[in-house]
Formats: structure tokens, sequence, C-alpha cells
DNA sequence: TAAAGTCCGTCAAAGTCAATCAAAGACACG
DNA sequence: CGTGTCTTTGATTGACTTTGACGGACTTTA
């Protein structure tokens, strides 16, 4: 088989499964464990796959990485986190100008979209992707790109917020208490979450039950400026100082 | 068997199988294996076929079917991209501030970025996340996410631009030609390679050879107001109109 | 932390290449 | 018909490239 043969064979087993394996490659192709790493690394080389651990991916899943990494944090409570991002995607008229912040929690709520004709403002790369594959009209704030969460913070995306006035906003939350409000564990974020709150007409934060009765270094809300969605509220005091929307 | 008998039917098993040895043509038509290597440098150099390590190829690579605009374009001439894609990221240097236009081939220059302590704003979401994975300090443009490319657009990325005044600039293109300089497909792209080009101290357009004497309808900077980095210079009259780099 | 799996450099063997050369055929000319 | 010239062909050669195996280093997983 020709070298020629063996990429061409790769590329189309890739772009079909998105992911293989060397040994996949090696009974795929008829050849050895050697000659398939040598043609992933020259197609890596040549920028038409990316090599990972084990095998190589398509190039298409370019946030890959940074997913995984998003992933581990998932692990808390993923059930109670999906009720409560699909019940903050039911929130979402048409018409909606949304403000959708950087976070897993926020980051499943678009999975749960159907209403077309809302607008998208989000600080979470990740989310303005995913936004704009589904085909939402969406704008992402400008700034700093935070390394591990991929989220846009800085004055420069102030700034950008200034123009925006938004009919909803959903938040991420590190921390809910009765005196602390709304707090979070970087400075950064937690100023772009506040001055996004305030822009907002009708400002949710999600938090499942693990947020509740904690507190982060930085307060970006007090609990009276947004409703709360979660799971199921374990503690009934919550509802005396702000809304509460529990899932099912 | 006539020459051209030969090479006709060496023609038609490669439009029917795509790819050959040299071995199974010397089966195919009962001539030796020098003959058969005759041919296939007469056919190569003739332009007919691709001669590779161990018999040729078709032509017309369509082992991989209609893709998106990002992956067929990606599939042009990747070796060429790449060589040029090396050659800029060399030319970053310590405490450079460094604008990053969208599109493929400014992707790959990502890969062969060494300098740490350079300091990177872009318009495309891909870059800043692979950028930022890779651990530089990367700004995004704020605004308007166009759905195909992953390119922020628009008024709001117009504004963003406007706090920055970067060292060097890497740009794509669509088209170079001396009356129409350089030009993009995309009226929005083109608005924001302008703005962002005239706010950059050096600039560079990365050129593959495809992109010479073609143009496009939006002209976004003329030819003398950045340095072209391509693989192999063709047309030599280039010189005559601004700085060209060329890569190995 | 140990075991399993994966990666990469090195090496010898197998395969492939381009250059060279002599033989065979084509063809014109006397 | 024989001769010389030119072209095409196939064999041979040494140089080069690709391949698969192996071992030590590294990474992942349990």
């Amino acid at each position: 088989m020709l070298t020629e043969e063996r990429y061409a064979t790769i590329l189309r087993i890739l772009e079909e499964k998105k992911a293989v394996t060397v040994l996949d490659l090696t009974q795929a192709l008829g050849a050895s464990e050697s000659t398939v790493r040598r043609d992933l690394a020259a197609l890596h080389k040549s920028g038409r796959l990316y090599k990972v651990y084990g095998g190589a991916t398509s190039l298409d899943n370019s946030y890959s990485s940074a997913e995984e990494d998003m992933k581990t944090k998932n692990d808390l409570f993923p059930e109670e986190k999906i009720a409560i991002a699909r019940k903050a995607a039911g929130l979402i008229k048409p018409k909606d100008f949304v403000y959708l912040d950087a976070g897993t929690t926020t980051l499943h709520l678009i999975d749960f979209l159907t209403e077309t004709s809302a607008v998208f403002v989000t600080n979470g790369m990740q989310h303005a992707a995913r936004l704009s594959a589904k085909g939402f009209k969406v704008f992402i704030i400008g700034g700093a790109v935070k390394a591990v969460t991929e989220a846009v913070v800085g004055t420069e995306a102030m700034e950008s917020l200034k123009n925006y006035n938004f009919t909803k906003g959903f938040f991420g939350t590190n921390g809910i208490s009765p005196k602390s409000g709304f707090s979070t564990p970087d400075a950064d974020e937690g100023t772009i979450k506040s001055a996004a709150l305030l822009r907002c007409k009708e400002a949710f934060v999600l938090a499942d039950r693990s947020k509740f009765n904690k507190i982060s270094p930085i307060t970006f809300a007090h609990l009276s400026s947004a409703t709360i969605i979660t799971g199921r509220l374990e503690d009934k005091k919550y509802r005396d100082y702000t809304t509460v929307i529990e899932g099912e």
C-alpha cells in the first residue's frame, strides 16, 4: 500500500469517527505500529490531524482538550446540573437578549435551547463556539482569555459590557450565603459577573446543592439581585432572601 | 505496446483506483519496471499524475469528499502552509505584541510558537483557545461571532481594536494582485483586517502560491502596507511592490 | 506505586529509485 | 540489402527510502 493511500485511509476514518487509536489503524491498514506512528507524525506535522496520546483526532474538535479539563469539574452533581440547565433553558423566550456567563452549568444550558430567535452575549469561548455552531446569533465579550476556564475577563471585557442591555442573564457561582451573597474564587471573573449582572433586567444564578452555605473570596452580587435556579432547595431560609426556582 | 497506449492505460487505471504501485503496473502493462518508471516520470512531468514513492496517484485527490470551508481550504497546499506558518512564527520575538488574524494559515502558526513572553490579540476563537492552551497571554476581540469561520467581526470588534498598538500582525488573505492589493470575500472580515492592519507597526500577510494574481471582492490593504510571507515566489514582479519573505 | 500501555530513537532488512549501458527495433540512405 | 543513427527497452548497479522490530523512556490507569 502506498504512503498516500495510507494517509487517505487514515483521514477518511478520522473524518467518520473523529478519533482513532494506533492499534485500530495498524489493523485497518495492515501496517506495523511504527509505520502508523510515522504516518500520524507526518499528518500531524502537515496539519491534517491532531496527534494525541494513544492515537489521533480529527481537526474539528479543536476544543476537545479544554472540554476534557472542564469535564473533570463536571463530576460533582452531573444530574442536578443537567436538570438546572434544562430548567434555565426553558426560561428563554423569543426575542430575549441573553447574557450567558462562562462556566460548566451555563454550558449545559446551551444543549437544551430550542428558542432560535434569541440573541446571546457571552464571555465564555466554548459557549460562543457552541452557540454559534447551533445557529444562534452570538456576540463574545472582548478581553483577556483566562487559561483554565477559557473565560474572557479584564478591563476590555468590562468596557465591552457597557454597550449591552440584557433582558435575561444566566450566571454560575461557587458560593451562596445569606451574608456574603453570591461569591466566586477569582477576582477577575467576579468583576465581570458583577458588571454583567447589573445590566440584566432579570438575572438568574444556577447552583447545585454543593454551592449553598459556602463562601468564596469574592462576592459578585447580593442574594436579592438574582433569582436562584437549583435542583432541590434543602435550606428553605434562602426563600426569605430571594426568589428560588427548583428543578424537577 | 505503444508508449501512448501505456500512458492511456496507466491513466485509466489511476482514474479508477486513484493510486497504483509500480509493481501493479508492470503486470498490467506487461512492461519492465524501468519502462513503467519512465512512463510515470513522463506523465508526472507533463502534469497528468502525481508520482509518489512506490507508484503514482491521480491528480484529483478526491479521497476526502466535500467538506466544510476550513477543511477544504486546508487541503490545498498543506505543506506550503506549514512552511509559511513556521517561517512566520520565527519572526515573533520576546516582548512582541502580536495581532493574529483568524484563518487556517495563522492557526498553523500557533503550533510553531516557542517565544512565550509575547502577548497575542486575535479575532479567531479557535486561535484564542489554542494560544491560551499553550500558555500564552491572549486577548480576544469582542463582537459578533461568524458561524462558519468562528471569527469575531462587526462594529464592537472595530471598537475593541482601537485600544491596541501592535508591534507585529499576521494576516491571511484570499487574493493578492498588484492592482487590487490584498483582498478577501467577506466584507465584515475585510473591515476587521483593514482596521487591525493599520494598528500594526509591522504587518505580514501569509499566502501560499494559490493566492497570487487572484482578486476577491473586498480589498483590505495595498500591497505596500504589508510584507508577504509565501513558500516560493513564482511571480517575481511582486518584489517591486512590497517585501517578500520566502520559506524553505 | 506497580503494571500496562504508549512513544520515540535506532537499526538492519526490504523495497524503491535514478543513472547507466547494451541490446533490439525503426528508419533513412546509398 | 547493409550500414549508421536514433529511439526504446530491459537489466544492472549503488544510493536512497521505507519498513518493522526492539529497547528504553515516558504516560496512563487501577
